[in-house]
DNA sequence: TTGAAAGCGCTAACAC
DNA sequence: GTGTTAGCGCTTTCAA
């Protein structure tokens, strides 16, 4: 009688109890998996769910529980065509991969500009997410300051610029750049080019900034002439390595400060003609199309990736749980060598 | 008394109703934006709102409304690197875009995977967003079937392989592909090679009938060594166009089937100090990686992408408002010449 | 134009 | 182990 016909009107917990001839609490018990339920009273409740194709409705479980049970990762950005970055492609597999057996979803929100900031930011402050897991990529975005003070349990990837304590991953950039300029040092070279990240985005300034500890270490004063910079593209390394052979025809070697730009700046390299005495090296996050490439030497230092989204999710689930005592907590990690030529 | 200090337990409508001196409904009316509000009452409600920096609670609101107000972009693949792909970044930008002045949000859903395909199917059956416009890769994927069995608003990007009758938007590839040959022809070439698309994939198909079609008209019998076939990979088109130039050395034009393998086919062209008589044709979305690529002749003939965009948002919308009519309609586009040499 | 009241579908005490 | 009951915060008739 009070079936729509046609209408795809999903049935209730109480049809599903009134079919299996039990309680509306009992089926809520079997759905969410209670152990405290008689098996035949289980079955009944399993098979009228089957029956019934139900589904419980997560507006009306939400509203009760205070939870969403789905997590976002946010990618904000002002306007580069970072999306296409296969960087982002690896945190999102991964990130998956780290919420697989999870009960947890996950859901990518897309944030470029001001407008599409602030209606995430509103979809975030409504509780569409239990927490946010953060990448911000320049340093002008307010984004990390919006949802920290709007207490939504968050975890930046990268360090924050401006030193803010929130809770945050990231590798030890300036660390893994500076074991990469040093390798090249220990070959003997002493003329050691950069193709440099944006140095408006953490991970550009922090291994910029481990290159140039390691040749002061060395007693080796810094020259503008060896430093270009990308924008983590590889278009962009392709660009500065040309650059670089342009202005520094003695080379001795070079330290790449990501994958993309280390694919470009390789195949520069090898259309140029030229070759440097030394190795590149390259700090990034193991990106398979530069563990290809062989032609000249490469050494490379790789983030942890897979490490750093299971400390992200965590990191996050624990705040998520109320485990308010993580929030300010910083949680570095340490990159490690890979492979050396 | 009942509120518990230090948690950030948000206000209710009941709070906010009580701070401007009015009921409940009052309070819901001016938030959802309603006329029948004198000015005054909606003034005080519109403060209180302010002070109490009230939300509305989207679960609360769509156990009654029965809408989430969020549509959801769903990627799905087997387990290629597709996310990667600067096509998916146009694609998400114009959503965005075609979403931005609407109170719909867009979350993105990244299903690689039987696993990760069961979740997203749940996610999305459970009813957590209104509808979905969905990219489905290659033609084993499963998701559309279940979606579409689902009843949930569903529109496909691209058309489905088995001619099932779902919404879908789409460009007219293989007329596309069919113009851009017949520039080449007109152009007296006769051995026009062709760095195709994978056969699995809709887009690609289709492209290579157009590039058939094309030569069939002109009376040209198809050669296997001049088809080549990529992945849509920048990579995949160099590997492919490496395999031309050494299979059949008398090439004299080549038909690309997407902006990624046109800038490795014609990278490796650069490369290998050879080139063609004729132009390089080329049909995709408009890549500027491409349109910036000027050193050979370039023909391009691009998806309207921004319209395709618009238009799925439009047929999504108008079934999730409920126009049952709309859900069996088919929404080609065609293809337009964008540029010749 | 406004308020009172009924529920949306579910979970979680609490009593049995 | 199971059922009863009381809300979660909101929208929406229906009267006034």
């Amino acid at each position: 009688m009070t079936t729509l016909a046609g209408r795809a009107s999903s049935p209730t917990l109480d049809e599903v109890a009134e079919l299996a001839g039990v309680s509306r609490a009992t089926v809520s018990r079997v759905v969410n998996g209670s152990p405290k339920v008689r098996p035949e009273a289980r079955r009944a409740v399993e098979e009228a769910v089957a029956r019934l194709r139900y589904v419980p409705n997560p507006a009306a479980r939400s509203l009760v529980t205070r939870r969403t049970d789905t997590i976002a990762l946010v990618l904000s950005e002002s306007d580069t065509q970072v999306f296409s970055d296969p960087f982002f492609a690896r945190v999102v597999r991964e990130l998956s991969a780290a919420l697989a057996d999870t009960e947890m979803n996950l859901v990518l929100l897309a944030a470029r500009g001001e407008r599409e900031q602030e209606k995430v930011a509103r979809y975030v402050r409504q509780g569409h997410v239990d927490g946010v897991i953060l990448m911000s990529l320049h340093s002008q975005d307010t984004l990390p300051a919006v949802l920290a003070e709007a207490q939504v349990p968050l975890v930046l990837s990268g360090r924050p610029l401006d030193g803010r304590t929130v809770c945050y991953v990231d590798a030890d950039n300036a660390g893994g750049a500076r074991e990469a300029t040093e390798h090249l040092l220990a070959g003997g070279r002493r003329r050691i080019a950069t193709v440099s990240g944006p140095q408006d985005m953490i991970a550009g300034i922090d291994r910029h900034a481990g290159y140039r500890a390691a040749l002061e270490a060395a007693g080796i004063a810094p020259d503008a002439d060896l430093v270009a910079t990308g924008d983590f593209t590889e278009a962009g390394g392709a660009r500065a390595m040309a650059l670089l052979l342009e202005r520094a025809p003695d080379i001795d070697a070079v330290f790449v400060a990501s994958d993309p730009m280390a694919v470009g700046a390789l195949r520069t390299l090898r259309e140029s003609g030229r070759s440097v005495p030394g190795d590149v090296a390259v700090v990034g996050f193991d990106d398979a199309a530069v563990a290809a490439t062989s032609d000249p030497p490469l050494t490379t230092v790789a983030q942890p990736l897979d490490e750093m989204t299971r400390l992200m999710t965590d990191l996050l689930l624990r705040q998520v749980e109320g485990d308010a005592e993580v929030q300010a907590r910083v949680c570095p990690t340490r990159l490690v060598v890979r492979a050396s030529a």
